[in-house]
DNA sequence: GCTAATCATTAGAGTTCCTTATGATGTGGC
DNA sequence: GCCACATCATAAGGAACTCTAATGATTAGC
């Protein structure tokens, strides 16, 4: 039956066309003229025709009508393994694929863009979609355990089930007007003053929250966004002081400032995480080391003009 | 290597990623369980990449990256496989498929138009094509063991190498103005007059001539041509008497007149032929039968009109 | 925890498949 | 005519593959 239909028969059904004799075939594939012959018949016996007339004698042999018919199948058979064969090595390479990434608006905006040029400079031609994975506390962990998406970016400690790069600490700042007097903010003496930020159910939010409850202090809040830019823009507008991961803030805005903390609070840690028990592609894994030296590249720099402010 | 790719590892990928488990597409094709897990095994290393991550325990293997890039080329070669099954399957019951075909006027213009209506009724489809063998002594025997047309038609002895069916006798009849006077033509009466026929190197000429020269006649040709239409138009135009096979003649035209020959000349004797030594397809050899069946419905009609004239 | 479902692995039998050696057949030169 | 050569088919044997049956290992879910 055609089950048993293989790559072998149809490349020596080619050559035996194209070379003329069993013969030559078999010296052009590697094996001994009785193994065309053998492989031939077992062709023939499968699609019940013969595929060559054969005169007995020194003349070559003639593809009969099914054998011309046949010959044409073959013919797309092989182009579309040869293209099968391409494909597939060209994933190895890690040059071809698709790609989904969750992510969330800090990495979309500081990470991402560099990220991506480099990724498309060496594999021009991948696919790579971006799903919001924003107010979703797990990071995507349900999506990338399903096979829903690739990769996904986190905050803090990696859940089990994932395996992960870490990528560095994101500094947490305090994003004052720009006319506000120079000088770190002193956390304490913002407990009467409103602050601006993200909502509680957002996990940057969420973890400024926690953070400042731990010092005793319980903010009260003016305006809460998700949109980091709206954040931004409130305090710009004078509604109040925000406390945001460092890479959440647009540093041209200059209606802002940004200010260290006093104290320090604890940084965002970040890494790139994929499903443990899922096989990532190479271009997964590609990716993700990119991202990790874009990172330590982007996190090293923004360290120094913080400091100074 | 790819040459051992075989459909049978296409089909178990395409069955554990449809059904979900080993277990259930290795009963949907008949095989055990392990059988498919050995399959795929095979195709993981022909690869050189896991198709699906396995968790251990019961749940459901899941198509790696690279195994949902190889289910997509193993469908096209499903499909182009089916396609080619299909195909041959056409093929066999001679439903599909190109021919070519070797005839002459006579042939082309009395025998073919009902047979390739009765084939194109069973087989619509198919291509034919025709090659016009006039002033080919071996009426296309070169072409026929060449491979370059199917079939063809033979006048007289059919020569070695050849596989043939008779398909009748065409008889050798006169053809006068329409105003001659009734009655079979005396040949003897015709060695003043002036003949219209064809040509001496067109086999039919050269039958006619043949048989008169047994007779002890010297035939005297007015003019001569390879186009039946014109010799009979050179008769109704009183150039003189015409001897052809009665299925070279224009049986509707009002200018001229059948007559039989005194003596009766030999019929010219009609095969279609087919090389020995080549495989014919199914189609060819379902339109050798129409032939014959054609061929002897309308021999038999014809001799009736003609023995009256 | 126990049950049930999952796939992998092992071992062995049956089959396939390739190589070597040989046979059969006809072409073409001499 | 005859011989050398080129052709493919076939036979036999050993190697490699492939399937089945039995078992093991692991874990989800009750």
């Amino acid at each position: 039956m055609w089950s048993e239909l293989s790559t072998k028969h149809l490349l020596a059904l080619r050559a035996v066309a194209e070379e003329g004799t069993f013969g030559r075939a078999a010296e052009r594939l590697g094996f001994t003229q009785s193994a065309i012959s053998q492989q031939v018949a077992t062709l023939e016996s499968m699609v019940g025709h013969s595929l060559f007339d054969r005169r007995s004698g020194p003349s070559r042999p003639q593809l009969t009508p099914a054998g011309t018919l046949l010959l044409e199948h073959a013919t797309t058979l092989l182009d579309a393994v040869e293209e099968a064969e391409r494909s597939l090595d060209r994933f190895s390479r890690g040059v071809s694929g698709r790609l989904v990434i969750g992510t969330f608006q800090s990495i979309s905006a500081r990470v991402l863009p560099a990220a991506l040029r480099q990724l498309y400079e060496e594999a021009p031609g991948i696919e790579v979609s971006l799903v919001d994975e924003e107010q979703q506390h797990d990071f995507g962990q349900a999506a990338l355990l399903r096979g829903d998406i690739d990769l996904s970016f986190a905050i803090g400690e990696v859940s089990d089930g994932l395996d992960s790069i870490y990528l560095g600490a994101d500094p947490h700042v305090a994003i004052v007007a720009a006319d506000c007097p120079p000088g770190p903010v002193v956390l304490e003496s913002l407990s009467g003053s409103p602050l601006v930020g993200q909502p509680a159910d957002d996990s940057c939010g969420l973890i400024v929250d926690r953070q400042l409850e731990r010092l005793g202090l319980t903010p009260h809040y003016s305006f809460r966004s998700h949109d980091n830019g709206a954040v931004q823009a409130m305090v710009g507008a004078g509604m109040g002081v925000a406390l945001m991961p460092l890479l959440s803030v647009n540093t041209n805005d200059t209606r802002t400032s940004i200010r260290t903390t006093d104290p320090v609070l604890d940084p965002r840690q970040l890494s790139i995480v994929w499903s443990r028990g899922r096989t990532p592609s190479p271009l997964a894994k590609r990716f993700a080391a990119i991202v990790a030296s874009v990172c330590a590249e982007l996190l090293a720099q923004l360290e120094l003009p913080d400091v100074t402010a």
